[in-house]
DNA sequence: GCTTTGAGTAGACACTGTCAACTTATGAGC
DNA sequence: GCTCATAAGTTGACAGTGTCTACTCAAAGC
């Protein structure tokens, strides 16, 4: 096969969409460049002139992934009172868990390539996290630096440990009652919002 | 190379013990049954003799590191206080976490075998869930029964969330004053303490 | 017009899981 | 004790993976 005529930043950017179309389709592990190159009809090293390995790329969606989960975030309705929208930042937050499952897995499951040589995906991942940090900001507005940060972790690991709990598969199996995994995600809100009450 | 005198049981337990010393140095990436084979000096096919596949020797070693953990988790000391023991069920679940992190990876965040198919797997699992569960149960003895398995949730979330957290690196590059992170835990478990008071 | 460089191709290597075929030791039935 | 089935090893092959190297070829710079 000959070259094809492809202005370079094209293939570039063809390899992240179809990276995160096989993400979202059959999950991390079905990621390999050689098949990005199959299905973008290129040979298997024609990606190489991009990424320089494969976790370039990976780390190339990762960020990409992180920024949509901050625009997701950032997307969500906001009616200026603080518990409330600490409170619909956390159903968003679910949200895009339950929505894009195996992007999310992506973001927090996933063992993610070396973050000292990736700096620009772990911007992003920080951009996120900022996006918590300040709502809590907002619900403790006396409080100190360090008690916000702890708090915000609180509540970060809650609902990202429901998110994570959830695709363990294991929960399917564990016996609970019918309609508890729906109501887990509210309850825990509402436990967040006691143990943060004044 | 002739076979050798090998009673059968004693390589399947060799495998087994290898796939955790791997999983326990370098991840559960780097576990493959070639290189488990290559360290016990048998063919890269004698595992299969005792594992019809590379997944049931996962599963396998899921299974037992779900006891070492339900184990770890039992031999903490309790006082008989229900809230007190309660905290230390999640200190001890947070320093399993911290002390091997591969294995603690290895349940959490990784991509099990099917479930369907590893029921072994899935009922070591289960139990361990069931510690957990008991604990709940002892500081809100008149809870229903949903009621008390949304609370073991909310708790087994904060508890595994932070736990995940700790390992995503994104934290460390995520510009937490000093010390967060080891007050994190403490920190957490005091904020569920009062989201379940009466 | 020559040369450098960017972007593609093709082939090779080592690694993986797994299938198939072969060997050999052990133990049961007679 | 002989035979034969089976369990538990062996080797060899195939397709898949990431990545190194060597090649081609077109466009851009001077």
């Amino acid at each position: 096969m000959p070259p094809r005529p492809h202005p370079a930043r094209d293939l570039r950017e063809a390899c992240v969409d179809q990276a995160l179309a096989i993400i979202g389709d059959v999950g991390v592990e079905a990621l390999s460049i050689r098949e990005v190159a199959r299905r973008l009809g290129v040979s298997h090293q024609a990606p190489y002139k991009h990424f320089p390995s494969s976790d370039h790329l990976l780390a190339e969606v990762v960020r990409r992934t992180y920024r949509q989960f901050s625009e997701y975030l950032e997307a969500r309705p906001r009616n200026g009172d603080p518990g409330d929208d600490l409170k619909s930042g956390g159903v968003a937050y679910f949200g895009f868990a339950r929505e894009f499952p195996l992007h999310y897995r992506l973001l927090f499951s996933t063992p993610l390539p070396d973050p000292a040589s990736h700096p620009e995906m772990m911007a992003e991942a920080r951009h996120a996290f900022q996006l918590l940090y300040a709502d809590i900001g907002w619900v403790k507005p006396g409080a100190s630096d360090t008690e916000r940060q702890l708090d915000a972790l609180f509540v970060w690991a809650t609902v990202h440990g429901l998110a994570s709990l959830m695709q363990t598969a294991a929960l399917d199996q564990i016996g609970l009652d019918p309609g508890v995994l729906d109501q887990a995600m509210p309850h825990a809100l509402h436990r967040i919002g006691k143990a943060l009450a004044p």
